[in-house]
DNA sequence: ACGAGGTCCTGCGAGC
DNA sequence: TGCTCGCAGGACCTCG
């Protein structure tokens, strides 16, 4: 489940691989990832292209060209990009190979196929990114502007935290890990947080995701950073995936439940308020 | 206008 | 032991 870190750390892994290189060749072995554009054309129209740039939006790797197009892979569950020697094309879950003139391999591999690919001109990257919140890691985001992001609506605080067009790259994952560290009810209205408790907030989420960055993400089952490894910091983990287990903070035992958006939200009834 | 709920996809683990 | 079923969840879609 590649959030935030996960994906920051995909293209990190990738970037020193790509930029520079240009596309020898790309085959298609799964269409039903790709978005707008049919399997042949996605091919075709990479061709001979050569990459400008690798960075991260949201929870989306974005590969520039020189020509100011971009390819968008949102990997969502389970996809995974890879760059490697030799091809991996006996393994049936890559749905694309692209060949680069390196004489290496960039492989998007996806066991449930959830995951989306675009091929987007520069007008179309600028209307799909405008649709994406603030990016929790840059500096202009401030706690004032994780206020604004939960005002509004009716909605939980953990679906607002979750909600792309609030906040960028903020998944179940560090949603439940932000909101235990702030001593918040996921449940909550989120315009029932108060200053003090988003100025706490906007403190935790931006120290996880970072630390998060530091040891590589959280893999509970699928994630693999950009070399084909296993993130650290599932071990660092407080409530996610810790059901019955006692609350590090308070000892009461940690509750799970799909109360919030029928998605598992872990938390403490002893110290989330 | 906004929010709730269904849908996609496959592997895995619980339970019978 | 082998099968079925529900769950994992991001983001888009439809409906109210």
């Amino acid at each position: 489940m590649p959030e935030l870190p996960e994906v920051e750390t995909i293209a990190r892994d990738i970037r020193p691989h790509l930029v520079g290189a240009v596309i020898r060749g790309v085959r298609v072995l799964k269409a039903d990832i790709l978005r707008g554009i049919g399997p042949r054309a996605f091919e075709r129209s990479l061709a001979g292209c050569r990459i400008a740039a690798v960075s991260r939006r949201a929870k989306h790797v974005v590969i520039r060209l020189d020509d100011g197009r971009r390819v968008v892979i949102q990997p969502r569950m389970t996809g995974s990009l890879l760059v490697s020697e030799a091809p991996v094309t006996a393994d049936r879950y890559v749905t694309i190979a692209v060949r680069l003139s390196t004489g290496r391999q960039l492989t998007y591999r996806d066991v449930r196929r959830l995951g989306a690919v675009h091929l987007l001109s520069a007008e179309a990257w600028t209307r799909y990114t405008a649709r994406l919140g603030p990016e929790p890691l840059e500096a202009g985001f401030t706690a004032a502007r994780l206020a604004a992001a939960l005002a509004g609506g009716r909605l939980a605080v953990k679906k607002a935290l979750m909600d792309q067009r609030r906040l960028a790259g903020v998944g179940n994952i560090y949603a439940n890990e932000a909101l235990w560290s702030a001593g918040i009810d996921p449940s909550r209205l989120a315009r029932t947080v108060t200053t003090a408790e988003a100025r706490r907030l906007h403190h935790e989420l931006v120290g996880i995701l970072r630390r998060s960055i530091r040891r590589r993400g959280t893999t509970v089952r699928d994630y693999r950073t950009g070399t084909g490894e296993a993130g650290a910091y599932q071990s660092r983990l407080n409530v996610y995936g810790r059901a019955r287990r006692p609350c590090p903070r308070c000892g009461r035992r940690i509750v799970l439940t799909h109360a919030v958006d029928a998605r598992a939200t872990y938390f403490c009834p002893g110290c989330q308020r």
